[in-house]
DNA sequence: CTGAAAGCGCTTACAG
DNA sequence: CTGAAAGCGCTTACAG
């Protein structure tokens, strides 16, 4: 490969000019900002971009860690960061941790081996020792998307959880519904905490507090399913069940097509997240959209800030949107 | 951060030793190793990735191309390929397409500016010149998986798509559907039409050549919904429909829901990839699956191997499975 | 088994 | 506007 010497050469100039003349233009003359130009063509000439980061001590890489990148919700974010971060010029390493935290550990230590400069973590699902650890070093910034710590004190991007979730329970409740469960992400994480509070205290506004019934599931089809069967086949069943995801939503349509009971007609569905899918089951969705692309933004721009030493706000808060589609209607007389 | 000067200061030996100490340990007596050990713990010492590999001429970084983030048939193959990487030292970097060939140029650039060593597609959508271009300079080795070319010979890691297919149309024709139809990805995808081939060939041994009809679509839920209106709406419907993708064939499956067709009393739906949601939709999707965790570890094997210098098996064909499900039937008498 | 020294390919004060 | 020189933090023949 042809290093900048050989552009040097064939340019009849020295190492130092063609470095500045890539990367500060206009600290070079326009007669020899050509001839190198054209010598970085005729040579083949691509810079060792190890080399450079080793001189200016930076990765330009920025990691976001996911607990799953199968599920079909951070992909847009992801593109979100993406746009903004290639812009800069960095690029971002997808680290999916799969609720190991020895992978978690593994993209963690790309930051004291110079391998990334910052990392945004999308979930909160981190063993909390590394995240303080690599906090108080404070030499590479961390910032947070969608969820949150209740312990840690990061910038975070995120919608207004407890309030997207009192909004949707209002909705059910003018709708004439009394009887709403719940089923929620890991009851310990932080955002699952919020959405329960605010299902509760708009139950409780609705003057039907003495109806919440929240369950535990993971965020995935299949725990849906489960706890939507375990729901449903009672005696004295909800008229309506609110999910933290769209995937959980989704695997309580399965639940109630299996028990035969029709939605909306007998029972309304709303989900978290608005996927792609929630627009192609049956009955089509009614959820909770979040402004993904924009959360990714907001992150890396957040992230890029605190890089280049830059005040930034600790707490954006995005707005989200109740998309009303055909899971949900009036109870049943 | 402590540099490997500060290690040999603490331990009392050269640099030279520490870095033997680090990476061929036993080329160093044991007592020096036990005391540099305890020196990199004292000073807290992490080597500099970025210049360990300016001095290795190398990244230990793998680029994967996808066409599009967001498809969940694509996280298992990464997995897979993730797995096989961080077990020899390497990460993966995901590169998003999205059918953009700028996008795709980026990722390419990976490679003369010493950030990757190599690349796997996971894509036929690439612009052909730089594919052959990075073929061409034979330093970073390329291996294709899921898709291949036509017209460039890189080490490919498929299914057979040709006997996949034919055996799917086989199944429906053992039911008795006569009226067979496709809804195929991109036509000039290479394996769409390997596809398209065992779909006609199958259907020309059942003795039903004439039913022949293959539509486009990009194997998103869109298209699928789309086409499937299209070939549902007219007067002599198929009464099977077979889908180069899951997404597809859900959207086919909404299609028929609108049109009042019951599937799979009035129409049979076969999907192809077996992506979660292919469990939880209306119903159960009758699907090809492919073994996506293996493709990805083979694909990442065959790379990794290259970059070792060590021969490869240039075409590895892995098997599928048809998985009835609910979508498939007797067609009504 | 160990160390001195060169060098990977850049960038950047410094001097002119 | 340009060049000589130092140095980023490693690794690795080479010599002992």
């Amino acid at each position: 490969m042809p290093t900048i010497k050989d552009v040097a050469l064939a340019a009849g100039c020295s190492t130092a000019t063609v470095s500045r003349a890539l990367a500060n233009p206009e600290k070079v003359s326009e007669a020899t900002r050509l001839r190198v130009a054209s010598a970085i063509d005729e040579v083949g000439y691509a810079p060792n971009v190890a080399a450079r980061n080793l001189r200016r001590a930076e990765s330009r890489t920025i990691v976001t860690l996911l607990p799953d990148i199968s599920n079909p919700f951070f992909s847009e974010i992801i593109n979100g960061m993406e746009e903004v971060a290639h812009q800069a010029g960095y690029q971002v390493l997808i680290g999916d941790c799969e609720r190991d935290p020895a992978r978690a550990e593994a993209y963690f230590n790309l930051l004291p081996t110079n391998q990334a400069d910052g990392i945004i973590l999308l979930t909160a699902d981190i063993p909390r020792g590394l995240v303080r650890h690599a906090d108080a070093r404070a030499d590479a910034p961390l910032v947070m998307a969608c969820e949150f710590f209740s312990d840690v004190d990061l910038p975070t991007v995120t919608i207004d959880n407890y309030q997207a979730t009192a909004h949707a329970i209002e909705y059910l409740v003018s709708l004439g519904h009394a009887r709403i469960a719940a089923i929620s992400g890991p009851v310990d994480n932080p955002i699952c905490r919020e959405r329960t509070r605010g299902y509760r205290d708009a139950l409780t506004a609705g003057g039907l507090s003495s109806s919440a019934h929240v369950m535990e599931g993971d965020f995935g089809f299949r725990s849906g399913y489960q706890q939507g069967l375990a729901l449903l086949d009672g005696a004295d069943r909800p008229s309506a069940i609110f999910c933290h995801s769209d995937e959980m939503a989704i695997g309580v349509l399965k639940a109630a097509r299996q028990l035969g009971i029709r939605v909306p007609e007998a029972l309304s569905v709303v989900g978290f997240d608005n996927i792609g899918f929630s627009e192609y089951c049956e009955p089509e969705l009614t959820t909770v959209s979040q402004p993904r692309h924009e959360i990714g933004q907001q992150a890396m721009h957040t992230l890029l800030n605190l890089l280049a030493g830059e005040a930034v706000v600790r707490r954006q808060t995005l707005s989200t949107q109740l998309i009303v589609r055909k899971s949900t209607g009036r109870p049943a007389a």
